[in-house]
DNA sequence: GTTGTGAACGTATCAGATATGTGTGAAAGT
DNA sequence: ACTTTCACACATATCTGATACGTTCACAAC
């Protein structure tokens, strides 16, 4: 009989089975499997709230110090959204816990930036051509949209603003959620690398028309259903952000900084 | 002065700036970034130790029970590596956050798998065009050697199990630790996947023969440094899977299973 | 009908214990 | 001298019992 102390009985109730407690493992290792079953295997929707922690400390036989870590643990993974006062809701799917993987790769050695950069040449030459294929009308309507924005937008800023919705866009027309995902989640961690970039498309001598130029190949391939065209496009597109990165890390002011 | 309570005192030492603590936030995010702080900007290697959750707690002037909740959501994030008796120790980077996300947007909606193949494929086929490119003669010579195992593999499993570790020896041969990493984290979740992929693959009436054809001309196109011949290898491989996939989930049996 | 308000509930956090795994150095045995 | 054993200091895992404060909802007051 494993750790009990106190007046911890365990008679928490007539006919459990002890059959889902793996004992080799901690209780908080349970707690989250319990909690997984809950949110995979129950019925729960996302946006649907759990039992509170003290119902299902009372429900497993564990104090509620045990639920709060194993509950603390799911939120970490995205799948659970706890707020102060609430019960614990079933997360809608997101891309948090991949952001903070590839921020985390960030901080941890900031020349992965150019490896999260192949990463995201592959995805998004791929999903570009998913999305000459596939895309909806009303898609390809906001990717349109998008690429007027970019036009429109007067400083750096906006600019850059615009030019991830239209990628992030491009992404959605592909119909894939998981490579949305993935590169909806690089967006935030490379948002610095993207001013860098533009800044060493400058100092190559290229000018904001060609980057235009490069997206108004994009759109019209994928406008026109030409896959291949479309992917051979934005393979350029991203060849050519990919220099002028390396430009910007090349320039003298841009060499220490991380 | 919000919520203190009993006799904790603020004169926890001399003198310690409450600049990095945003009052906004509860103290259990706070306490996230001041372990984060410590693992990316102090000088903490790999396998290192933090502080026990004691001295933590006394540093930071909260509770043990908030610097567990840190600790632990850190864990999740793959940060941070915890074992009963022993303190925290900062973790050697690993996949296994990709991994949780992956299994759970499977676990999530089976669907899902199809999307996860698409992924899978964009980033096989560019690893392969990186591999052909800057492949060192070690990394050429592991992936032979996973090819040789491919195919002296008997029973079904073991041949599963060579197959993953040539794709994965691809991917290392790229030299992309991201990549890797992503490939890595989806070996797990899909491994049941591959099994079916299999299945259909006979299904279909082709043999293993035509497996191996297929890795064997990527390992040449690889071995040869002809990064186009190799992707379009990889490409027309992970097509091919992809049907084979799609031919198990439209048999009889493989219909309504998960 | 709208608005305020308080009780009920829920989480956030603290304090203080006990149980048990880990590592270390001293004591004991060879 | 070398190894083995064991006890002890330390660290985490978990429990109990409180307090503080955010959320929600029904009900009363206007």
């Amino acid at each position: 009989m494993p750790h009990r102390q106190g007046i911890m009985v365990d008679t928490s109730r007539g006919g459990r089975d002890a059959e889902s407690e793996q004992s080799g493992e901690s209780r908080t290792a349970n707690v989250v499997r319990h909690l997984e079953a809950l949110i995979f295997d129950g019925d729960l929707q996302p946006g649907q709230f759990l039992p509170s922690e003290g119902e299902l400390a009372a429900e497993m036989g564990v104090s509620r110090l045990t639920v709060r870590e194993g509950v603390r643990t799911l939120e970490a993974r995205g799948l659970l959204e706890v707020r102060r006062g609430r019960r614990p809701a079933v997360a809608h799917p997101n891309a948090a816990p991949l952001s903070g993987f590839f921020a985390a790769s960030l901080r941890r050695d900031p020349r992965n930036l150019l490896e999260l950069v192949e990463v995201r040449l592959a995805l998004e030459v791929h999903a570009t051509t998913l999305a000459a294929q596939h895309a909806t009308r009303t898609a390809l309507t906001s990717l349109e949209l998008a690429f007027d924005t970019m036009r429109q937008a007067t400083d750096e800023e906006s600019f850059n603003q615009a030019d991830v919705r239209f990628h992030a866009m491009l992404a959605a027309a592909s119909g894939n959620q998981m490579i949305s995902f993935l590169i909806e989640a690089m967006d935030e961690p490379m948002h610095e690398s993207r001013l860098r970039s533009l800044r060493g498309h400058l100092a190559r001598g290229r000018s904001m028309d060609d980057i235009m130029d490069e997206h108004a190949r994009i759109l019209a391939a994928v406008r026109e259903r030409d896959a291949r065209a479309a992917a051979e496009a934005m393979r350029e597109h991203l060849v050519q952000t990919r220099m002028d990165l390396r430009a910007f890390l090349a320039l003298p002011t841009g060499d220490g900084q991380g």
